[in-house]
This record gives C-alpha cells, structure tokens and sequence, in this order.
DNA sequence: CCAATGACTAATC
DNA sequence: CGATTAGCCATTG
C-alpha cells in the first residue's frame, strides 16, 4: 500500500482514507464521506478532494457517486467511461449512467455493508 | 487575505 | 428529466 500520509492536506488525506472502507461492489456518495468526516455541509470539498485522488483506482475513488444515484464524474483513464468500467466489474450494475439498485449498494460508513434482506 | 474554482446537493422552473 | 440558482467548503493563485 502507498503512504497517504505523506501527500496532500490534511482534509484531503482523511478523505482519500475514508475511501478505504468503500468495500468492493458497493458505492457511497460525496455527502455521506463528508458525514463521516464531521463536515456534512462540505461536500463539494470532498468532490474536489476525491478528484485530486494521485493513488486512483486503488484508492477506490471511483466508489464515489452522486447522491441522486448517478454516477457522477472521474478524471482517471477514460473518465465516466472508465469510472463505470471499474464498478461493473466489481459488481455494481450501471444502467443510463445510474447506479442500479442504488439504495442497497450505498455504503454509509455507519456499519457494515450487510445486505439486510428486509429485516423483520 | 481575497477571488475563483470544483468528480456536489437541494430546490425551482 | 434537463437547465438554473443558490448554498457550502477546502484549496489554490
């Protein structure tokens, strides 16, 4: 693994982090790292943040999607086109540019990524 | 320090 | 659903 510690801000470095615990085949959106971080309001922060990733696409930045389930934007490869590309082939169904199923494959960092089948 | 910027979000039209 | 507007925040010149 690469030393995050040595580049960047400090906010930026606890972002590039947080995208650690995105576990694979799952997805979660700027607003929800920027909850975990203790700054719900600075989403676009963490946008700009995420884009300046140096360690993508293992840092998986490409985890990251909008919060209305699109999925947003990337600067590595071939942008989106890559950015989709990556999350299909860890399982995360992409149709018109959406996350499939987005509310069970959203990761929130508050506990593990169980699928829950309606619980009780 | 101020002004501009951006892989965002929510509300309106 | 696409286009616009306004809000918000860390980073950069």
């Amino acid at each position: 693994m690469k030393k995050i510690e040595e580049y960047g801000t400090p906010f930026q470095r606890e972002v590039w982090e947080a995208l650690r615990w995105i576990p694979q085949g799952f997805v979660t959106t700027y607003g929800a790292i920027a909850q975990y971080l203790g700054r719900p309001r600075a989403v676009r922060a963490v946008g700009t943040a995420v884009g300046r990733n140096p360690y993508a696409p293992e840092v998986p930045c490409h985890r990251v999607v909008r919060a209305d389930g699109k999925v947003g934007n990337y600067s590595g490869g071939e942008g989106v086109a890559t950015k989709i590309a990556l999350l299909e082939k860890e399982g995360v169904e992409i149709r018109e540019g959406r996350v499939v199923d987005f509310a069970k494959r959203l990761y929130r960092f508050d506990d593990q990524q169980v699928t829950r089948s309606e619980g009780s």
